[in-house]
DNA sequence: TTCGTCTTTGACACCGGTATCATGAGGAAA
DNA sequence: TTTCCTCATGATACCGGTGTCAAAGACGAA
């Protein structure tokens, strides 16, 4: 029933370590040999047991995926990417979600990576931005990539995916500087998240390179959810504030939605009177009424492209290890939530 | 660095056998010595390796959690309770999406499971309604928790978890026949699904029971998708029908959502002009305009029951092998997307 | 042919637990 | 006190691989 190494190296006629070399890839065994082991595991239908591999060997086969993040689609969409990286090598995947404002999160990682003996980690934001998470990870000596937001411009010595939040907000904010609004309101994510930061950034400097001055109060601060949109929108747009605002940018695209439902609440056509955009282009932002302008981030590629980087630091150093950082900016996706200024 | 259970065992002055009891918590070990080995494990913060484990017992401490679904929201919250309970028990949870319609979908969670050595397995559907795979699970002797779309009255062996579609269907079905609706229009999911199914049958049941004749050209029949909404709304409220359609029942929010959006295509106002219902009650289900009305369904408590009848059945046998079967009724959420007949 | 060197292969300890069975301690019965 | 039995504990093989190091084989040079 159970097919074990011992098994395979019987019916090639060669000791259970060359087995093992030919399933590792590892050089210096004979074509021929290699052929005969490989036929062996193939007619046996051998599959190496990873307890077995994680116990002996110094590096085990499972990697973790740590989040902190209420957006399903953006969750299941890191998982999905890293797994089919896992797959490919052979690696089982440990999912961790946790709460990055728990202060027992860090030993409760500790904890999780020395049971099961994970080799490398792929952080995702807000955590991969928590320092004291990085330096005990550091400490440990695990390896890990991070993806954050950022410019890719600072200079990392980890691996670093970065999402340019801040040039992807640049264009959003043109693209309603082009169609004609100059008082573009702003509704933001959690203050703590470095998207946030980098968003606002983006749009302020959008602002300001069109000769638009930045008006502290189109900026409303809340966080990343639904209700942070609706919030948002009715103190901004509420009558008597007279601030003009004829479009608002979210910080997300629940954010964004929320402005939408706010601005349904108080009668506005969207976007006759009132552009509004989102940001991730989530999957729902095609079901909104109308369909949400948004900035498109791919989540698949970004997820793949950490697995990748965390395997090949990992395995074998031998990769190229110069390509530690890379930059992903989202693009704009015009759908009918802007339209020109009337 | 690394504590082992040898190293516990050396400051509780006992044998690695003794420490191996106490933490598995068999029985015959003195008292005192229990407590002796506890602080020892405490004060070396000793973690049990969980390769060597695995790759030692007989049974492993690794469960997977198989899905099919491109609902992200269900997904996670079947991935968190379930992941609850295995932190709890100190288990691993392996997650394993997978293809329902791809023929090597079998294969390929077979090699998983070997791979994996997993203890046992948590079914959703559509996947844990397909025979083949279940006749491939008990050939392989391998235990496994269902999560099913029925009534709970069938004879069942094997461990299962019903969520009563039907019953949902059929209170949504009397709350809108409650409401002064006769013509009401059901959008349904996946043809090869329980669920749809289920719901259906509901629909049609709660239909005849208030003497209405259940009209065949009402029932659109599409996947579970916001597509589907869309279409299935048009063709069912295109003018010149004559289908004096009042009400529309979706598979599930998806749908509805696809729905709400079509009839704002048409220019249909709701809940005034037209109810609309979905089912599972999504978070977006609260983010439409209007909200949704639908049937709530509680996946965070059955995904945790799911586990918890699967660790029952996987570790000692000593448990209430009686509620191997249990059964969720999704209960109505009134908001605003239905009304009273106008 | 003989030797040295490089490549390929194998023997065996070991990873950190669990399972089995033997052994020791302690109490009841004779 | 001795004998027997039960409960608690320990010694040791083993799970299925990897890592180390030594041995065997291949091959060119002397």
């Amino acid at each position: 029933m159970k097919v074990t190494i011992n098994d395979v190296a019987k019916l090639a006629g060669v000791s259970m370590k060359t087995v093992s070399r030919v399933i590792n890839n590892e050089p210096s065994v004979r074509k021929k040999t290699h052929d005969i082991v490989m036929a062996a595991v193939n007619e046996l239908n051998y599959q190496p047991n990873l307890a077995a591999r994680n116990l002996a060997g110094t590096s085990s086969y499972a990697i973790g995926l740590v989040y902190d993040n209420p957006n399903a689609y953006y969750v299941i969409d890191m998982q999905n990417g890293v797994l089919s990286h896992c797959r490919k090598e052979g690696y089982e995947l440990v999912i961790h979600p946790c709460s990055y404002a728990d202060s027992t999160m860090q030993e409760e990682l500790k904890t999780m990576i020395k049971r099961s003996r994970i080799a490398g980690l792929v952080l995702t934001p807000p955590l991969s931005e928590q320092q004291a998470l990085i330096d005990m990870l550091d400490e440990m000596g695990m390896h890990y990539v991070r993806i954050l937001s950022g410019r890719g411009d600072s200079e990392q010595t980890s691996p670093c995916i970065y999402v340019n939040d801040y040039a992807a907000a640049y264009e959003i904010t043109s693209h309603l500087i082009s169609l004609g609004h100059r008082n573009i309101a702003f509704i933001c994510g959690d203050q703590g998240h470095k998207s946030t930061t980098e968003r606002l950034a983006g749009y302020e400097q959008a602002l300001q390179d069109h000769s638009i001055k930045v008006r502290e109060e189109l900026i409303y601060r809340g966080d990343y959810s639904f209700e942070s949109g609706v919030n948002g929108a009715k103190a901004l747009l509420k009558e008597g504030n007279r601030l003009d605002i004829s479009a608002v940018m979210g910080g997300n695209d629940e954010i964004a939605a929320g402005a939408l439902f706010a601005a349904r609440l108080m009668d506005m056509a969207i976007p006759d009177e009132l552009s509004i955009t989102g940001f991730e282009d989530s999957p729902f932002s095609k079901q909104t009424w109308p369909k949400l302008t948004t900035a498109h981030q791919d989540n698949d590629v970004i997820s793949q492209h950490a697995a990748r980087l965390l395997f090949s630091k990992t395995r074998g150093a031998r990769n190229q290890d110069k390509e530690i950082i890379r930059t992903f900016t989202p693009s704009l996706v015009m759908r009918d939530s802007s339209g020109p200024l009337s």
